[in-house]
DNA sequence: ACTGACCGTTCAACATTTGGAACGAAGAAA
DNA sequence: TTTCTTCGTTCCAAATGTTGAACGGTCAGT
């Protein structure tokens, strides 16, 4: 490649060229004739080549001048074909897209909504990623999309609300029957729970009722850092647990769980999807984003899976 | 075409992706790290792709960069096949010389130099272009290059010096038998004479003997300005003629002019060979150049044409 | 935990490029 | 001839690009 020679200045020449004189060039391109005469001397001092013979009235193409601008459209078209090449690979919806969750949110929200997305683009491929839920944000560097639930964290993310969740205490109805049912969260002072923490620090029990909210307490016997187990030691009746509704929306319909104190439940938490802020706009992560939002109600009815209640381990 | 990408950030890109970091290509390069970053950023801007994945330990494509770094190439290659067609079309020996020349000088020195040059560059054409000598160098637009003789002239074209030619006073023998031999420069005062005059200034016919020169005058009887003419009354043995030896060699040789006081010349008048001064060397122009240079005396003495002596007019 | 090497980005001083106006040359029109 | 128009070039202040050094972040090896 000739040093110095910029794109401008072959363009400028092929303007130049194709308009047979610089004044016209600048008139129709609205770049000063000034411009033009500067980057037309780079050219061809960097090409050691006279592209115009200077007449007083005008400029006229050398026989130089006349084999360049022959090749020029090939330069031109060269780079158009790359930037489309890349723009295609970018913009296409296709090839992988990242996405990590927590793994309460993994099965359920994540779990319909990239069934949903395979059936309707074909060509998406998906690599899904569950973290424990007190990995931090910043531990999941490579992702596309990402799902979070609780107060919007750090900024230099994009964060979208999809929509919200709460919480209610859940219980099988074996522990209910052996323990009796509570009907004030006074009740619940003697019973067995388990307890989810988060980066080590336990999670607060909150219900609200009549628009005073206020933490729960029971005894804790068991402490988990995923929903997963906290739903598995509930529906084998060993404990209190405080989940998501959505979460045991299942398990709810099927008769394994049921509400403690169904008129208590804690505040709307809303929740996120945080993407990395890109100079660029990536359409397949708007596709998912887009949908992650407009759908959010529909996929957190459709858990992917649900614990069966085990009635072994129903009785010691 | 993206607006605003310019070949160095498309280069640095592809060493940016070959070197597999930033650093490395500066490095390698030997273009600093902020450059590359920034030109990088730039043409990510222009093509509204992220060409890179940017994690804490380095750069990685993207598959959008994969995509533009395989159609890279083609952009530089087609880039080096325009430049080199301007190159070859500039730098072959082949295509058309514009060569001019006064009158006398024409069908000598030119005639034998395009003949020469002809046989030895079959590719190459001339265009021969004759001008009255008193016409301004100046009003020869679009010459590759010109011979004049005499003082150097203007200083916005360049000059060299290809030989030097001299001037004596030739007659017809047959003039000299009716008007007597001249023995002295003092003998030449009642013979007829051809004057040439150049910008309407006649020529002045200075000789040189003994290292003293003092202009010689006779009856003028002829003003011409073309050397032709001055050759052609002189032959026909009606005039004196004040003419540059070389000019007349062949006449003298046949026996229709002599030398009329042989030692008496001119001093030596410089032959010039002057071309624009153009910021990239033409070959065919330097070819030219060299060969009327090197072969000056060669061609000198090998005059195309000549005149022959015409009976018929040698008496009233 | 701490250090040290290395990564890409940012900053500010510096260099280059840009572009409106003025210029000089040259044909056309008066 | 003189004037007028059109051409490409040059000038210099303002906009833009370059780049060495400093920076914040990450990872490997104490």
């Amino acid at each position: 490649m000739q040093n110095g020679v910029e794109f401008k200045d072959i363009s400028g020449f092929v303007q130049i060229a194709r308009a047979g004189s610089l004044t016209r060039a600048a008139r129709e391109s609205n770049i000063p004739k000034a411009t033009l005469s500067h980057n037309l001397r780079r050219l061809e001092d960097a090409l050691e080549v006279e592209l115009f013979i200077r007449s007083a009235r005008g400029l006229t193409l050398t026989d130089a001048g006349k084999a360049y601008l022959e090749n020029c459209s090939r330069i031109f078209d060269s780079c158009d074909v790359a930037a489309s090449a890349a723009q295609r690979a970018h913009s296409s919806v296709s090839g992988k897209i990242r996405i990590a969750a927590s793994a309460e949110f993994g099965t359920s929200i994540l779990g319909a909504a990239t069934l949903y997305l395979s059936q309707a683009h074909p060509r998406l491929d998906f690599e899904v990623r569950m973290y424990p839920s007190d990995t931090l944000i910043a531990d999941q560097p490579d992702f596309d999309c990402l799902i979070y639930v609780g107060t919007a964290p750090d900024s230099s993310y994009l964060c979208r609300k999809m929509g919200s969740v709460s919480y209610g205490i859940y219980a099988s109805p074996s522990l209910l029957e052996r323990s009796g049912i509570p009907e004030r969260p006074e009740d619940m002072r003697r019973m067995p729970g388990v307890e989810y923490s988060r980066n080590g620090i336990p999670e607060v029990w909150l219900l609200k009722n009549k628009d005073r909210e206020k933490p729960v307490k029971c005894e804790i016997r068991f402490s988990v850092h995923d929903y997963w187990m906290a739903k598995y030691y509930a529906v084998s009746g060993v404990a209190l647990a405080y989940l998501p509704d959505f979460f045991v929306h299942y398990e709810v319909e099927q008769g394994g769980l049921v509400q403690v104190l169904p008129d208590h439940q804690s505040e709307e938490i809303s929740a996120w999807v945080i993407y990395p802020m890109s100079r660029h706009k990536n359409p397949r992560v708007k596709l998912m984003v887009e949908t992650l939002c407009s759908k959010f109600d529909e996929f957190i009815v459709h858990p992917g899976y649900a614990l069966i209640p085990q009635l072994s381990s129903d009785a010691p």
